[in-house]
DNA sequence: ATGTCCTCTCTTAGAGGA
């Protein structure tokens, strides 16, 4: 079975590059991120055409998650991530599909850093790592997913120089990716691939993907009753070739049916 | 500083976000 996280910039705009990576790939469950779009604009009917069900908390202009799947409706868990009453952004969604919970998100991005907006991903990291240690004490298989907005090393960067003093490398933010992660997750894609460079985003910027001047800052990170069914892991990074394509690529792993 | 692409609006150009 293959789980996938995709942050497609946009649901929309995105849709055809979104239904022919679907149609190719048939993956079994995807997290989705930057939607982009208000809850009633989301395209429903196109995704449910495409054998996915679908559970999604969207807003108008940012942000917006979503989870689909094509192996029973997600059950839904929350919409929230707990810990600020006053946090608007629709950065979180949680589910269980097929005895599995899955938990899609999207972490803020941060810049300009310091600054209030990287104050608040810090404050971000920090409830979702409260709320990562009960789902990772789980009898259940879990799986955290999405856009993190974290370079975790300097493997997952394509000039570490150049993004010290960004919100997606600063050292607070490895610090904060590296908390949760010791917490006992598995980094999925690192641990299938250790010392490859791997990429899941490339800038629209200057032919960034020409150049291959990419980020890794889409991940899976699994708990244990996840890890053992853990197969491989990889990008669709040809996605990021399309036409009209986000600047996000599929990120995936292949896991054992139970 | 810049580059590009998305969405929304006091809309067909500019702002904000990434």
């Amino acid at each position: 079975m293959k789980i996938a996280t995709y942050n497609v910039n946009g649901v929309n705009g995105r849709l055809p590059v979104l239904l022919r990576w679907l149609k190719e790939t048939s993956p079994h469950i995807v997290c989705l991120q930057e939607l982009k779009a208000p809850q009633e604009k989301f395209p429903e009917k196109d995704i449910n055409d495409a054998g996915y069900d679908a559970i999604w908390h969207g807003q108008k202009s940012w942000n917006g998650v979503a989870i689909l799947s094509r192996v029973g409706k997600p059950e839904e868990l929350r919409r929230v991530l707990p810990g600020d009453a006053e946090d608007t952004h629709s950065r979180y969604i949680e589910a269980t599909v097929h005895n599995i919970l899955i938990g899609c998100l999207y972490l803020p991005n941060g810049n300009p850093a310091p600054g209030p907006k990287f104050d608040y991903k810090l404050g971000w990291f920090e409830r979702l790592t409260v709320h990562a240690k009960k789902l990772f004490e789980m009898k259940q298989p879990v799986v955290l997913a999405g856009d993190y907005n974290v370079m975790p090393t300097e493997l997952d960067v394509y000039k570490p120089e150049r993004w010290v003093n960004d919100a997606l490398f600063r050292p607070e933010t490895r610090a904060a990716f590296k908390k949760l992660v010791d917490q006992g997750w598995t980094d999925s894609l690192r641990k299938l691939h250790p010392g490859e460079k791997i990429y899941t985003f490339w800038d629209y910027f200057r032919d960034a993907y020409g150049r291959d001047a990419g980020l890794r800052i889409d991940h899976l990170l699994l708990n244990p009753k996840m890890d053992k069914r853990l197969i491989a892991a990889g990008v669709d990074r040809n996605v990021r070739g399309w036409e009209k394509t986000s600047d996000h690529a599929p990120t995936w792993i292949e896991i054992k049916d139970e």
